[in-house]
DNA sequence: GCCCCAATAGCGGTATACCACTAACGCGAC
DNA sequence: GTCGCGTTAGTGGTATACCGCTATTGGGGC
């Protein structure tokens, strides 16, 4: 498993076990580690990771409000089935709230702001000429993440915290489109933003989720896990073999 | 197992302790009996209700996804704060959601769904005709909530959770507006997702969540608790008296 | 051999207990 | 009196242990 590197490291607060178990447990799920309907057992995902299942609970819980797992109530959790449906859904969510982030940051963004937006975008300009995919997919989410802090609306932030999760997990499972393109769209996107042009950066930013629809769409049709019932998943008991 | 229904269908699954403390505590918050900014301290919550930290703590952190709850590492909860600032993303939030909601309500309802659909909106008619305040602020919400069912996305389901804790909290302080008026902007509304009409539920439900914003404004303005610091508020401790 | 039923054990739900950290308190020195 | 430092206890974080429910299973009756 990849160190994600910029873990907080030395200085920083230690972290607890129920943050590590949550992160732990998001990274395998969005790298398809963790495969959609499959089961999560309390005690065997604690054992694993060496704590005890209330930390675990929690990070579960935490995942289920971010929804990418499925709790069952007295029955137990599952990673989240991802169908095509659901991108369909990812996408109609997307093009609504990210055009809103784009439209109050054309609004509020100041100067310092535009500044650590420009950053991000030269990031993905560097990731694009080098062609490398993973600082591509970086520094992409990175530039989306930096509009909606523009936005500055802690419960803009908050709402988008889901539709990464799911992006990710998308986007690893894909080159997603051509990286030149979506990086010239970013930039119109950045310019739009940068001049205060509100309708503009709305328009840019609805082309831009828009066009990343189809390829996702198709790819999604291309796995087509079939119906995962979660009740039934829960509902089955390894026994020891005998 | 051919029928899954026969389980939870009759007799009302027991509520867990998790999910009774949850519904507790919401509702608590969202009637102001625990105001902004309040610290909550998990030992004394769970004496309350008489359960243990387990069970509370997990509700507390369900609370924190919906925002109603600000946790702090290390050192504990407080009610969240809901400045004018919160209200006003609120709405902006709101004014791309619920317009999504209408538009794919539009786009999918299907004749049982209008069915159900025309059925809130007559509770609401019957409600504003009595002029029982809390019954239009339920029926009002059922209306709404039903719209969003109808738009048939789990992922924009999940997304309007917390903004109906929001608007719930804000409407318990409030008269909100008109209820006749809200009434006749539902109706239309309603006839626009009937009659399949995409942008014109679209844009009666942008001008149905705008008109609601500048008196729910002004209301924010005259509460106006002034800075809480999450941080500060759980860094007390009160001691023994002596 | 097939079906029904009692025994078994997997697993989520919860309580209790302990640990670590640190803010509040108070005592002593200046 | 004021300041500083050691002490104490309030609080979140975590481990362990137990409970109850029910899917599984294997045996006994038909």
């Amino acid at each position: 498993m990849a160190a994600d590197g910029a873990d907080d490291a030395s200085g920083a607060a230690r972290e607890s076990l129920r943050d590590r178990a949550y992160r732990i447990l998001r990274q395998r799920i969005v790298d398809v580690e963790l495969q959609p309907g499959q089961r999560l057992v309390e005690r065997d995902l604690a054992a694993e990771m060496e704590v005890s299942r209330i930390p675990l609970r929690e990070a579960l819980r935490r995942l289920e409000a971010e929804g990418l797992v499925v709790l069952v109530p007295q029955r137990g959790a599952l990673v989240s089935p991802f169908t095509p449906a659901d991108v369909r859904d990812l996408f109609d969510v997307r093009e609504s709230l990210e055009v809103l982030a784009a439209r109050l940051a054309a609004e509020r963004a100041d100067d310092a702001g535009l500044a650590r937006l420009g950053a991000r975008l030269d990031d993905a300009r560097a990731a694009t000429a080098r062609g490398d995919r993973p600082a591509i997919a970086a520094a992409n989410a990175a530039f989306h993440a930096a509009i909606v802090d523009l936005a500055d609306s802690p419960l803009l932030t908050s709402l988008m915290r889901p539709l990464d999760a799911r992006l990710q997990w998308l986007f690893r499972l894909t080159a997603d489109r051509d990286p030149g393109e979506q990086c010239a769209e970013h930039e119109e996107l950045y310019t739009a933003i940068a001049a205060h042009d509100t309708e503009r950066a709305a328009s840019y930013a609805l082309r831009h989720v828009a066009a990343g629809r189809a390829p996702s769409l198709e790819l999604a049709h291309s796995w087509s896990h079939p119906d995962i019932d979660p009740v039934k998943v829960t509902h089955t008991r390894r026994r020891a073999r005998r």
